[in-house]
DNA sequence: CCCGCCCTGGACTTGCCGGTCCATTTTACG
DNA sequence: CGTAAAATGGACCGGCAAGTCCAGGGCGGG
């Protein structure tokens, strides 16, 4: 982050401004009509801008702003989900993280900004890949500590593969999402959660999945 | 399917060899470049075709074209699970159809050409959408039918909610590949798959999900 | 109070891409 | 064969959207 800016203009705080309102118009933008769907004037319109302004701000104009977009809504993936996901140290905090999940989902419905942002930009950006990657790190990270957590306090089967169970979790959180966006169906979602959970739950001696 | 040709024209062979060189080359192309960065002129070059007949094949233009594609894609995923899907009745059959699904990703790669016709045309397109629907309820179909069988045959205990471990199955996929999509990395796949199995696995009497 | 650097407006350019049109060739079939 | 319908080629159109440019405002620091 910060500036690492070549011919970097300093930014007075009405840049500033003006920068964090065509972020926040165009993720809303983006959020109705896809990525590729919306347009620089749509943008534009919205944030009552004008087009200079956008290259002003973006000198690399639309994939610029859509990486900084994207950047932004990754952020909020991980925040909505607070402060539950850091304190996944009991079962009832497990629960309401879950819970906290769908229902984020659930209102959020079929607009999944992020996954709009990832399909579109993701295959030909390095960088939206590199931004993916990072905030599947640091979920799945999130979700590990949990599960060690769980095993430090006896809950959990010490033997459990901690990494490896977070990643299926968050495999299902993924589908889930998945499907919802692609039917509205929010039942996939639940059930893959609660179907991962319950075997976190049931974590006897000898339950271990695969190697 | 068939023809519910209004004025539809009746294709002789080489008319219905063209189309389905249209269909085929279109689908190659959104494979590596995203629907949305194909163009018809992509797509005239590589089937050695002109402008006209893609109008004259595809009335409705591009949408029309997309729609084709992503039914024959949909064919595609249930068809490369074969004959593992239909015949999921041991854990063999189980473990086999798990490893074609994670061989048939894994050397798919990054391509999901299904996924990406789902995001950028779903949306949009309630046609679209009912493909998806269609495709997810199949899948899902012969999964539930899997898991019945082994509760038939007392391998899986018969209180477990079916159709909803169907679901997480279906979604434990859906994660794992989106993932892989996203980053390259096939653990997550294998990770929710070998999880979600696990758990059918272990379905001991008082095992069970949610309600 | 004045100089300069941001910030802003919006017209303009450029290229692309879906879609149209019509002329021509090929095929089906009696 | 001959004719009608189907298949094909490719020039052309129109619109749209990304990106450029320059001519000003306006704010801040010296």
């Amino acid at each position: 982050m910060s500036r690492s800016g070549r011919s970097a203009p300093r930014l007075t705080a009405k840049g500033m401004a003006t920068r964090r309102r065509i972020v926040e118009g165009a993720a809303q933008e983006i959020r109705e009509r896809g990525a590729a769907g919306t347009t620089l004037d749509d943008i534009r319109a919205r944030t009552a801008t004008s087009k200079s302004q956008i290259f002003h701000y973006f000198p690399g104009g639309k994939e610029e702003l859509l990486l900084a977009v994207a950047a932004r809504e990754a952020e909020r993936v991980l925040e909505d989900q607070e402060p539950h996901l850091s304190d996944l140290t009991s079962w009832a905090a497990w629960q309401e993280w879950r819970d906290a999940v769908v229902r984020r989902y659930e209102q959020q419905g079929v607009d999944c900004p992020l996954g709009v942002l990832i399909t579109e930009l993701g295959r030909t950006t390095p960088a939206a890949q590199a931004l993916t990657g990072r905030l599947i790190d640091q979920w799945q990270s999130a979700l590990r500590t949990g599960i060690r957590h769980m095993q430090d306090s006896g809950e959990v089967d010490r033997r459990l593969d901690a990494d490896r169970t977070a990643a299926a979790l968050l495999a299902a959180v993924q589908g889930g999402v998945t499907i919802l966006m692609s039917t509205g169906a929010i039942g996939h979602l639940e059930a893959a959660l609660d179907t991962t959970l319950a075997l976190l739950r049931t974590a006897a001696p000898e339950t271990r999945p695969g190697t």
